[in-house]
DNA sequence: CGTCTACTTGACACGCATCAAAATTGGTGG
DNA sequence: CCACCAATTTTGATGCGTGTCAAGTAGACG
């Protein structure tokens, strides 16, 4: 029985800068996010890590200290995968989140727990690649919504989906998600609000009001409806 | 000794619908671009392939019409990753290409030659991810053609960089590679030719100029230099 | 209660999409 | 080789979505 890590919230750091626009003058000299914890940057590690609660991100950055959020991990998921024993990504919990390591046994990637893990990140990360290159800012959060509504969302003693959740993530690691700006997060979240589709008072606790139009406006493609249209 | 394939350019198809903005009236039959070969779409074969010569790239659709190519193969690289026997991407090739079948030995993802190719898959996918939600629309560019004077230039018989290589994509397929249109990737391929860090008479026939100044326009991630900063 | 940070909201600007049309390239048949 | 048509690429004019800048509000914590 592996051990069990629990890593608690850092603490606070210098802003960082993201957004979509040309270098920016900043360039800060610590480059993870408030309230968080950094696991490993860029070719530290070498173990492969199970989320066991809570929420961890993978993410890159420009020279510049712009982000990018490459993946949301839930529990289940695995994480630090190396190349030539160097991290592919850095990996960042969010608030408390429980990880613990795989056993040495584990660590090949031709076991084929980790190989299956492999594909089913790089698949995410296409799904991901179509929204951050071809999806409206509302489309985009609307499918950060019915995402994480998947991954975070606790059921009610009776099983049934209470489609309310938390959010693990910032408005700012939304943005650097998303590839948006935090006030276009912003106003998307209210947006959605005001036209009843999810409700907050809190602002990390989301609830989704209507499933479906929310899944309307976050698009789909073909694939994961399953249409394939042919001549 | 894997028999190889020759594919050669399909029939021309209705054009489809693309760009960043939200649901076109647009919704063709056919979803595959012109002057391509569609190897197989959403889950209909079950082998590895290698491409041996030409260019291969991977795409996802959305409802719309709106296509995103998360990646461009050149030889050398595998393709057709499935889970649960689905293919992870559409894969089509770009004029002429030769591929060949992986042998039934080497189909198992435990593989460790294929295990390692899905890692390096899964490390462009993250550069990539990067650059389509966080960079202006002249880095991702020039981002392009550093990366695809890497995979297709052609070395001189004296082993010296030429800086000349063919492009295989159309200016659609960059825009949908880089999350742009084809008018933005026009305008920025003109303006960069003035600006005499690239050359190109023929559409498809490109020469670097000054590789050192197209790959400051690109911009780099922090790991891509090594550099990391840390307090 | 004061301070700090995250979040929200408004006014404005600009990069890139959109729309339109001309120029170039590619292919086919005479 | 040239004429012709379709597709691609280029170029210009214009508009919109989203970034930028700025100010205000709300929670969290001492």
């Amino acid at each position: 029985m592996p051990e069990t890590l629990i890593t608690t919230a850092a603490p606070a750091a210098p802003p960082r800068a993201s957004s979509i626009r040309p270098p920016r003058p900043a360039s800060r000299s610590r480059v993870v996010g408030e309230n968080l914890t950094l696991l490993y940057e860029g070719g530290r590690n070498r173990a492969l890590y199970r989320v066991v609660d809570g929420c961890v991100v993978l993410s890159q950055l420009l020279n510049d200290g712009r982000r990018q959020i490459t993946d949301v991990l839930g529990p289940g998921r695995l994480f630090g995968f190396t190349i030539d024993g160097r991290n592919i990504a850095t990996a960042e919990t969010l608030s408390i989140a429980r990880i613990e390591p795989l056993g040495d046994a584990d660590l090949n990637a031709t076991n084929p727990a980790v190989a299956s893990e492999l594909k089913t990140t790089l698949h995410r990360m296409q799904i991901h690649a179509t929204l951050l290159g071809r999806k409206t800012a509302s489309e985009k959060v609307a499918s950060a919504l019915v995402e994480l509504s998947r991954l975070f969302n606790r059921t009610g003693r009776n099983g049934a989906a209470r489609l309310s959740f938390h959010l693990h993530l910032t408005r700012a690691d939304l943005a650097d998600w998303l590839g948006l700006t935090v006030e276009t997060v912003s106003r998307c979240l209210n947006r959605f609000k005001r036209e009843g589709l999810i409700d907050f008072s809190h602002p990390k606790t989301m609830r989704v009001l209507d499933p479906e139009r929310l899944e309307a406006t976050a698009g789909f493609t073909r694939q994961q409806t399953g249409e394939t249209t042919r001549p």
